[in-house]
DNA sequence: TTCTCACGTGAATCTGTAG
DNA sequence: ACTACAGATTCACGTGAGA
């Protein structure tokens, strides 16, 4: 087997490119394909904006048979290429993630976690038709089942969370403002950019310095980036010329981090925020239970999703106790109190203790 | 079609249950399948001999496919069983999910949401070799691609999350402590009982008072005691009789909400509609009076059948307002303005009025 | 200079009913 | 099947203009 060339973006369609790469020759592969969206008409906001849409030709399938025979192809030529001790990263919606993980799976791949991508900041559902569809799912598995010596930095991971082993669920905003690349117009040059700091954590976990790391969908070459960051090598695979140049430039740009920057990479943590609904769901209180102000005055019946009532106005705990008090606002949590032993208590109290109940939760 | 019975367990196979039950004749569907292809003894072939567990290499794959034969029989009865508006949950973790989710896409099912259950107590991973598996993963899905008509009680929803849309993302903890039905020696009665707060969310979310959910793996019966709580009927199908025995006994001292504790924040999309013109014909506004933008520089007058005028352009408040706005379209009710005491208000005010007198009488 | 506020936008399977 | 139309519907942030 002779050397693989590295740090090189190879334009061609993602197949064609991968028969071409050596059996056994990469570390990891991290993977972004289409996600066969399936969109229907356009969608507005209630501004009536227009949503700018994923249309683009490389996202449309037939079928789920002609997307499960596309995924079969990339994944088993991945799975030849990748070293016997490799692993192999899925990037995926509910619209496609599902097939993925079937066919990773029954080609033999050994799933080591499903991770939830937790974005803080996701488009709202506009139509209040679903819940907002606030993550995506990535997949992590190794070469076989009988690999069992893939890399994972398990302290390197456990530092970054504060000292508490690393979760499955990870929580990054969107690719936006300045790392978004932007074209001469100022439009978004790809439309599905991920952000650097998902890429870190990925590669961080999953590979030593030095490594190889093959991307087939490299787009903008957000995987070859933050390899370059860390003192990894990447292989990006790319059909659209247009991305690939973007790509080539963009890692050019690219300063490789000393592991001085690195210890200082520790993901922040913050208080969980608790809606009051949670409290009535966990059974700390009851639909038709009784809240009263602190003097005991005037009271609210609880409701099972979380409203309070009084005669004919319902709202939550905020709006409530503001209309009650014809005030223009009011901090429900302190407001509203609930019958105890000793008395009248405030409802922030039970706030506190499903906070600490949650302590372990990185937010 | 007979009236089917309910509140009740089942006692037997779940796909042999399954096809006594009349087509159409659910509302929701809650499932909460084996999820371990290695366990074996939990799964059945489809004439119902038991698989051996099996290590090798080369048996791997016929593992998976008799899971997916299982999933395809089971899944494929409970949508003929649902209503058109129907809609189901599944339940699972990486080992399963991938596999259930791309078999209910094949049999036609529409992918709603998938939900991530973060666990604010999770197992940690002893052997520092994985990620903590902090999640599970739910599937909610329309009956099919047309059906349109799915319950979600987007309001209730929103309340439960402090006024913001609820998202794909939830929390809760594991099922401990007195919630987790224990046996005679104060074992765990069930492995995987999960938390009665998660399956009030799914019911609160998609069903309404008095709907049917059929469970068709009831284990001690969550589901069951959710659904009487929240005032909706169950079908448990179990095929163990100790745990069929556990859940009838704690479904049996289950205490069932009030209906007015039931009532939960309504849609806005099922009030009752109150064309302008009943405004009008009620003398709230007048024939000739003017209306205003909320910035008041625009203007427009209302006629006698409820139509507005500005210059030559007439129709309904939405077509004028959509056009005078150059927009795609508009809600007339909350673009246009009335002139009060205290400045302008919002024609919507008007409406609620109407709503709470026709109210009145009514009552 | 610093703060405020309006505006733009992100992998989206995004309405319901009457005629 | 179709059309027409009433009317319901958004969260977190980054940017840049203007105070």
């Amino acid at each position: 087997m002779g050397a693989i060339a590295t740090n090189t973006v190879i334009l061609g369609d993602c197949i064609e490119s991968l028969k071409k790469l050596p059996s056994k020759s990469v570390d990891l592969v991290f993977a972004d394909p289409p996600y066969n969206l399936q969109l229907g008409g356009d969608l507005l906001r209630p501004d009536n904006s227009k949503v700018d849409a994923v249309d683009d030709e490389w996202d449309r399938f037939d079928s789920f048979e002609t997307y499960d025979r596309f995924t079969t192809e990339w994944m088993s030529e991945c799975q030849r290429v990748l070293k016997d001790d490799g692993a192999m990263w899925v990037i995926g919606s509910y619209h496609n993630i599902f097939r993925v993980g079937a066919i990773l799976q029954t080609l033999g791949f050994w799933i080591l976690n499903d991770i939830v991508w937790r974005k803080s900041n996701p488009m709202p559902n506009f139509k209040g038709t679903r819940f907002t569809n606030a993550h995506e799912t990535l997949i992590w598995a190794a070469k076989g089942r009988g690999s069992r010596r893939y890399t994972f930095n398990y302290d390197a991971m456990k530092m970054a969370n504060d000292d508490l082993q690393m979760r499955s669920d990870w929580t990054f905003p969107l690719c936006t403002g300045e790392e978004r690349l932007k074209d001469e117009n100022g439009v978004k040059a790809h439309p599905t950019q991920k952000p650097e700091a998902l890429l870190r954590r990925v590669i961080l976990a999953s590979t030593k310095p030095g490594d190889i790391i093959l991307d087939p969908f490299f787009g903008t070459g957000t995987t070859g980036a933050a390899a370059k960051q860390l003192g990894r090598k990447y292989i990006g695979l790319e059909r659209e010329e247009q991305y690939a140049t973007l790509a080539r430039e963009r890692i050019a740009k690219v300063i490789p981090l000393t592991e001085a920057d690195l210890e200082t990479m520790g993901s922040k943590r913050q208080e969980p925020r608790i809606p009051f609904g949670q409290i009535v769901e966990s059974g700390m209180l009851r639909p038709g239970d009784t809240l009263y102000c602190s003097k005991g005055e005037r009271s609210a019946r609880v409701r099972a999703d979380g409203s309070l009532v009084i005669g004919d106005m319902a709202g939550s705990i905020h709006k409530v106790g503001a209309m009650i008090q014809s005030a223009p606002a009011c901090n429900g949590w302190t407001y509203w109190h609930f019958k105890t032993d000793k008395g009248l208590a405030p409802i922030d109290v039970l706030r506190m203790k499903m906070r600490s109940s949650m302590a372990q939760l990185a937010a």
